[in-house]
DNA sequence: GTATAAATTGACTGGTCAGTCAATATGTCT
DNA sequence: AGACATATTGACTGACCAGTCAATTTATAC
């Protein structure tokens, strides 16, 4: 009862779902498949997950939470703002790469109808450190003045467009040079600039501070 | 004969089936409800496209080619690269909140494996000209020496995440608001910064931005 | 008009698949 | 040992759905 860890028939399970619906989609991956490569039996499945959706949210949530647990790994301990962001970027490509599988599955399934409401609320919990992290940066003036939810966005988008970037190129040097030079992407774009100025000419920032809904 | 536009029910399965698609996902969607609600025979839809499939990559094919024009519209008759990039993002947001359907449509199967492969590379190719755009603006200096296909992947993403966060927000005033911003992001991100660095090299950014206040 | 092709219909079918269930196994406590 | 809960099995089923097709309508040609 003390259940921990319970069967590693469940963890077969998930981690054949995971294998097969990125590489097939859900549609194309009916439960008897991912039982049978998954070495059990159909009914098993349906033991452990009570529908498919079930299986689906479960999965969805699970790497959803160990995704934002890679990213803010160590970010506590780094000093400043700066620091931090630029950590949690390294984590984000360097889980992104280590674990392709799941990263593919999130690129696949971010908008995805199938997973349900919640489990998308749910994922969105665990990154919510990270919308402190930006807001602290406005804060101090490390970051540029704008939309808290728009910097995390653009940040959260950019940094997935060059894990995906990187992610097609095999040579780890080739990675690193990418990497480097996505990062700092990124920097200049959230960064504040002591000039002020950018793109927009007359780019009045008269933060209106309503927060919508 | 001059043929033009034939049948609007074929338009009409289109139409319809991108609504549904959207809503409820294409596994979700029987091609039952999509003639129904289009208001035509079962027949009818397998008539003008022979598998679900072709459906669905026709659509796909349509609304990324739409997409690009959209993108592209002016864009030649600008002066700099600078201004024509931006003229790239202003037209991207403006597609997007217009036509947000297609926007969705896009987000989602962007990465999905019912899309052919056929189909996702030749949507790729309506989007060369952002590769050669970009390639100018590295080799006259403007935009920073680095990875084409890497300035691409951010700035497209980027635009992407922009765009989803600025359609959160229904207050037009905002939404400006939120695209200068965001544009503005963009544009530090790649744009070629007069201090050197950029990207490649150490990179060390020691700005002991010590807070003054 | 008649002939021929293109478009449209919807009842039907064959296969697929999510989910069930009764049987069986494995463990755990007394 | 028996009693009880928790796992595990896989044959089975009922619903659903992509795609067919013979029949019918509409357009075009001669």
């Amino acid at each position: 009862m003390s259940s921990v860890e319970a069967t590693d028939k469940r963890d077969a399970i998930l981690k054949t779902a995971l294998a097969l619906f990125t590489e097939r989609g859900f549609y194309g991956t009916p439960t008897a498949m991912i039982s049978r490569e998954a070495g059990v039996a159909t009914g098993t499945l349906f033991f452990y997950f009570k529908t498919k959706e079930d299986l689906i949210d479960t999965l969805y949530r699970q790497i959803k939470s160990q995704a934002a647990a890679a990213l803010r790994e160590g970010v506590d301990r780094e000093p400043t703002v700066q620091v931090k962001i630029r950590k949690v970027g390294e984590n984000a490509l360097a889980w992104a790469t280590t674990r392709p599988d799941e990263f593919r599955f999130m690129e696949q399934f971010a908008h995805s109808p199938f997973v349900s409401t919640t489990a998308h609320e749910e994922g969105m919990s665990h990154f919510l450190f990270l919308e402190e992290l930006v807001r602290d940066g406005v804060r101090e003036g490390t970051l540029r003045e704008c939309d808290t939810g728009l910097l995390c966005s653009v940040l959260a988008s950019s940094l997935s467009g060059l894990t995906a970037r990187i992610m097609e190129s095999p040579d780890p040097g080739q990675r690193a040079l990418l990497a480097r030079q996505g990062l700092s992407f990124i920097w200049n774009g959230i960064a504040a600039h002591p000039d002020g100025e950018s793109c927009g000419g007359t780019h009045k920032i008269t933060t209106t501070k309503k927060r919508s809904r």
